[in-house]
RNA sequence: GCGCCGCUAGCUCAAUGGAUAGAGCUCCAGACUUCGAAUCUGGCGGUUGGGGGUUCGAGUCCCUCGCGGCGCGCCA
C-alpha cells in the first residue's frame, strides 16, 4: 500500500515537472527522518533549482499548485529549504494495516534460489563463528521465502578434506584406536575431536615427516577405499550428526546435505575438469614451482590483477583436487549445468536428505537453480571469485553473474572472552583474538547455548519461582534462542563481531528478549481485555471511522513503521544486509515501549481513544511478529 | 607489493547523498497499590582518524595520508 502511494506520487510529480519545465526528472519520494516532517517527502526541487534557475521553494510551490494528491494522501506542504512533504490519511492507513497482510506475496516465479550455508568441516565441534554463518543463511532463506521465492537450503559437508584427514590421523596414528573403539567413544564426540584436532596440529609441527600420513590419509579419503576411508566416514557421520543437533537447537535446518565424497566418486569433478581443459580454462604446468599441477591462469583478468601469483592450482601435482576445483563442479551442478546428478538418500535418524553415490528412486528434485547464494565468510572472497571465473570461462556468464557470494566478517574473541579461555591480556596484546579450529581456540556453540539457557532460567525464576520444570525449560529455550539469533544478525556483515560473553548474554536493550518482552506485553493487554469481556480486536472499518485527532503523532509514528515492513524487507534482501531487519524491529519495539508507558489501554475510559490505542497495539503486534518470524525468533506468550 | 574491510559518544554499534549524526551499555537523577521495571523518563557524553576535493547539500562520493584487520597456499 505504501509502495503504491509512493509510485503514484512519483508519476504525478514527474508529470508536473515535465509540464512546468519540460524536464525529465526521476522522482522517488523518500521517507523523511522524522514523522513531523511528513510521511513521504520529495527533495527534487533542490536538485532542479540550478536547471530551472528559480529558488527551490518557488519550484516546490509551483509543483504543488497543480498536483492532484493520490488516494490516502491527506495533505502536502512545502517545508525546509524546499522539500515537498506529504501527509497520509492516518485512519485509512491504519484500517488497511489491520485488514491486509504486511508482506504481500507475489506470484511464484518458479525460479529456485539455492542458499548454501553452515558448511562446517565435519571434524570438530561447531563454534560461535559457525553460528553467525548459519543464522545469516537461515534468516536469508526465511526472507526469500517470505517474499515468495522458492528456496533450497544446502549444507555442504567436506567429508574428504584435509581437516577430516587430520582427525583420522589423530585417532589412528596418535591414539592407536580401532574403528570399533572410535565408534564406542562417548558423546560429546565433537568435543573429543575438537581437542584431538588441535593436538594433531601440534604433533605434525613437532616432526614434519609425519605430514606424509596426512597425504596418505587424504588420498584414501578421496578414493573412498581402505580402513582410513572407513574411519573418515564414521568420524564425519558422527560429527555431522552433532552439528545438526546444535543447529536444530537454534532452529536452523536444511533441505539437503551435499557431500564432497559424492562429488568425487560420481566423477563430478572429472566432468568439470574435462570441460575446463577443453575450454582452455586450465592447463598443465610443466616447469617451475607448480610443475605437474593443473592451474587456472588468472593474470589476464582485471579482477585478479596485481596478485603475486595470479594462477590458481586446481589439481595438485599428486593428483588430488583442491577445494576450489571441487567447488566449481558443485557450482555447475547447482545450476543444472553439469549433466550429472547425485544419488539421494534419506537419513532416517536425522530426518534429512543427503547426496550419496547411490540413492533411492523416489526423492525430491534438487539442484538446477536460477540463482545461487553462497554464505561464506569474507576471507574466502578470493576463492568465490575463482568459482565465478570458472563459470565464465566455460561460457556461462549469466550463471556466473547469478553466483552470489554472501560475505560476512568473522567472529573473533574480545580480549575479555579470550582471557576467559585462558589467553591473558598480555598474550593477546589487548586486541581481539581470532578463533582457530586448527589451534583449538574458540567458544563452542553448544557451550554458549547452554550458558544462554542457564541465564534465561535464572531470569525467569527470579520473576516466577513456581513454574513447572517443562514450562521453565521451554521459556528458557525460547529466550536463549532469541538472544543468540538476534545477537548474530544485529551487526552489519562487514564488521567483525568481537564476541563478548557479557554482551551476548545480555537480555536488555538491543536484544532478542527485548523484542519478545514487547510482544508479551501486547499479549497481556489483549488477554486482560478478554478477561474483562472487552473486544480485544479492532475492526478495520471501525478504526477508519475514528476522529482524526485520536491518531496522535507517537501512535501514528509506530503505525507508519509497520507500513514500511514490505519495503524494508525487500531492501534488506536487495542489499544482503540482514541487520537492517534487526535494527528495524528494535526501533519498532522501542517506540511501542514508550507508548506503552504513555498511553494506557485498560485504564482508558474514553472508548474511542482506547480503540485507537488498541488498534496501534494490534498493528504493532502484527508487525513485530512478522519481523521476529523472519528472524526465526520464537514468540513466547509469557516470559 | 596488490586488493578488500574497518576507524562515528568512555565501551559496543546505527545512520537508501537530504532536514537538528542516533541507539544500547556504563555513570548520575527519577518512575512499580496502574496493561509485567527483561520497561520507561531525564541528564552527562561528538572537530564522524587527519588533510584536500565534488555537490544546493558529505559520516556517506572522489583523491591522499595514518592506524588496525583480512586475503593473495599443491589448507579450506
Amino acid at each position: 500500500m505504501l509502495t503504491a502511494i509512493r509510485n503514484t506520487l512519483a508519476t504525478r510529480i514527474e508529470a508536473r515537472i515535465r509540464d512546468l519545465y519540460g524536464l525529465t526528472h526521476q522522482a522517488r519520494p523518500e521517507i523523511p527522518p522524522r514523522r513531523d516532517l511528513g510521511d513521504l517527502s520529495f527533495p527534487g526541487a533542490l536538485q532542479l533549482a540550478r536547471d530551472v534557475k528559480k529558488s527551490p521553494r518557488q519550484i516546490a510551490e509551483e509543483i504543488v499548485a497543480g498536483l492532484e494528491l493520490p488516494e490516502g494522501v491527506r495533505e502536502v506542504r512545502v517545508e525546509g529549504p524546499g522539500f515537498l512533504n506529504f501527509y497520509l490519511d492516518r485512519g485509512r492507513m491504519t484500517a488497511a494495516l489491520l485488514r491486509e497482510p504486511l508482506i504481500a506475496v507475489p506470484e511464484e516465479t518458479g525460479k529456485k534460489t539455492i542458499v548454501e550455508h553452515t558448511n562446517i568441516n565435519p571434524n570438530k565441534a561447531a563454534h560461535i563463528g559457525h553460528l553467525r554463518n548459519a543464522v545469516l543463511g537461515d534468516v536469508l532463506a526465511r526472507l526469500l521465502r517470505a517474499l515468495g521465492g522458492t528456496v533450497e537450503v544446502q549444507n555442504y559437508i567436506d567429508d574428504t578434506g584435509v581437516q577430516v584427514a587430520d582427525v583420522v590421523v589423530g585417532f589412528v596414528d596418535l591414539r592407536g584406536l580401532t574403528i570399533d573403539a572410535i565408534r564406542d567413544l562417548p558423546e560429546p564426540f565433537d568435543y573429543t575431536c575438537w581437542d584431538l584436532y588441535a593436538e594433531v596440529g601440534r604433533w605434525f609441527g613437532e616432526d614434519t615427516e609425519r605430514q606424509a600420513l596426512r597425504r596418505q590419509t587424504l588420498h584414501e579419503l578421496e578414493s573412498g577405499e581402505g580402513a582410513r576411508a572407513e574411519i573418515g566416514r564414521l568420524v564425519a557421520r558422527r560429527i555431522v550428526s552433532r552439528h545438526l543437533r546444535t543447529m536444530r537447537r537454534i532452529g536452523v535446518d536444511y533441505d539437503l546435505l551435499t557431500r564432497e565424497s559424492a562429488i568425487l566418486q560420481l566423477d563430478f569433478f572429472r566432468e568439470a575438469f574435462e570441460r575446463l581443459a577443453a575450454a582452455g580454462a586450465i592447463r598443465l604446468e610443466t616447469e617451475g614451482k607448480s610443475a605437474g599441477c593443473w592451474l587456472m591462469p588468472l593474470s589476464d583478468s582485471s579482477e585478479f590483477a596485481g596478485l603475486e601469483d595470479p594462477d590458481k592450482i586446481i589439481v595438485r601435482s599428486d593428483g588430488t583436487v583442491t577445494y576450489v576445483g571441487k567447488d566449481i563442479a558443485y557450482q555447475l551442478w547447482k545450476f543444472g549445468l553439469l549433466g550429472l546428478d547425485f544419488g539421494y538418500r534419506y537419513w532416517q535418524e536425522e530426518e534429512i536428505w543427503e547426496s550419496a553415490v547411490t540413492g533411492v528412486d523416489d526423492h525430491p528434485a534438487f539442484g538446477s537453480a536460477y540463482q545461487v547464494i553462497n554464505v561464506i565468510d569474507k576471507r574466502q572472497s578470493y576463492l568465490q571469485k575463482i568459482v565465478r571465473a570458472g563459470l565464465e570461462r566455460l561460457n556461462y556468464p549469466d550463471e556466473a553473474a547469478r553466483s552470489i557470494h554472501f560475505a560476512y566478517e568473522m567472529v573473533a574473541l574480545s580480549p575479555a572472552a579470550a582471557a576467559r579461555l585462558g589467553y591473558s591480556e598480555a598474550s593477546t596484546d589487548g586486541k581481539r583474538l581470532e578463533m582457530s579450529g586448527r589451534k583449538g581456540i574458540g567458544v563452542k556453540a553448544d557451550d554458549l547455548i547452554d550458558q544462554l539457557e542457564a541465564k534465561s532460567r535464572e531470569e525467569i525464576q527470579a520473576r516466577d519461582g513456581s513454574l513447572p520444570p517443562e514450562e521453565l525449560d521451554s521459556r528458557a529455550h525460547a529466550i536463549a534462542l532469541a538472544a543468540l539469533r538476534f545477537f548474530m544478525i544485529k551487526t552489519t556483515t562487514n564488521r567483525i563481531i568481537a564476541f563478548d560473553f557479557a554482551e551476548a548474554l545480555s537480555f536488555e536493550g538491543d536484544s532478542g528478549p527485548y523484542l519478545q518482552y514487547s510482544l508479551v506485553r501486547t499479549a497481556n493487554i489483549f488477554r486482560r481485555l478478554r478477561e474483562e469481556s472487552i473486544d480485544d480486536e479492532v475492526k478495520p472499518e471501525h478504526a477508519a471511522a475514528l476522529p482524526a485527532e485520536l491518531w496522535e503523532d507517537d501512535l501514528w509514528d509506530l503505525i507508519f513503521s509497520t507500513a514500511e515492513i514490505q519495503e524494508r524487507t525487500e531492501a534488506a534482501i536487495a542489499s544482503l544486509e540482514l541487520s537492517q531487519i534487526a535494527r528495524f524491529a528494535l526501533e519498532m519495539a522501542q517506540k511501542f515501549n514508550t507508548i506503552y508507558h504513555r498511553h494506557p489501554i485498560l485504564q482508558e475510559g474514553d472508548v474511542e481513544r482506547r480503540t485507537a490505542r488498541l488498534a496501534t497495539a494490534r498493528i504493532f503486534s502484527k508487525g513485530l511478529r512478522t519481523l521476529t518470524e523472519l528472524m526465526g525468533l520464537p514468540i513466547p506468550e509469557r516470559m
